[in-house]
DNA sequence: CCCATGACGCGGC
DNA sequence: GGCCGCGCCATGG
């Protein structure tokens, strides 16, 4: 395959060409989906549960794609490694991602969760493989 | 093909 | 301990 491309677009619909394993997309929204009501994790988290750490910028863009695949994901839990909701403005409105979590009893602050320590759900300790 | 741009993160200062 | 620079990796111009 020359050019195997996995834009947004495409992952609506069927998963990037040329990938025989499970698309890291795929990976990374089933990661979210297990991330429990009340807590939220990072990027880098996910990336690294994946074995993939440097591509924690990889997990971001993938959640782009993670409000048009089915089952819904919980792309509101996922922050940077500050807690920061740095991906407020991809959602329907900048305010959507602080109302859900806010919803989920997590307080949110200036963009930021409170207590994020607290909060954190590590993949790769609660979610032992 | 080269350059700029990110829902990121680490290391240096 | 905050701010800045650089590495990552895929996309788009």
């Amino acid at each position: 395959m020359p050019h195997k491309k996995t834009t947004p677009e495409k992952i609506k619909s069927v998963l990037p060409s040329g990938r025989t394993d499970t698309s890291f997309f795929e990976q990374v929204y089933d990661v979210a989906r297990q991330v429990p009501r009340g807590r939220v994790t990072s990027y880098g988290a996910i990336a690294a549960y994946l074995g993939a750490a440097k591509s924690a910028r990889m997990v971001g863009w993938a959640m782009n794609g993670a409000f048009h695949v089915k089952p819904p994901v919980p792309a509101h839990r996922v922050v940077n490694r500050n807690g920061m909701l740095s991906g407020k403005m991809h959602f329907s409105t900048p305010t959507k991602m602080e109302e859900l979590l806010k919803k989920e009893k997590i307080s949110v602050k200036n963009d930021a969760v409170v207590d994020f320590e607290k909060k954190f759900w590590d993949p790769s300790v609660e979610l032992e493989l």
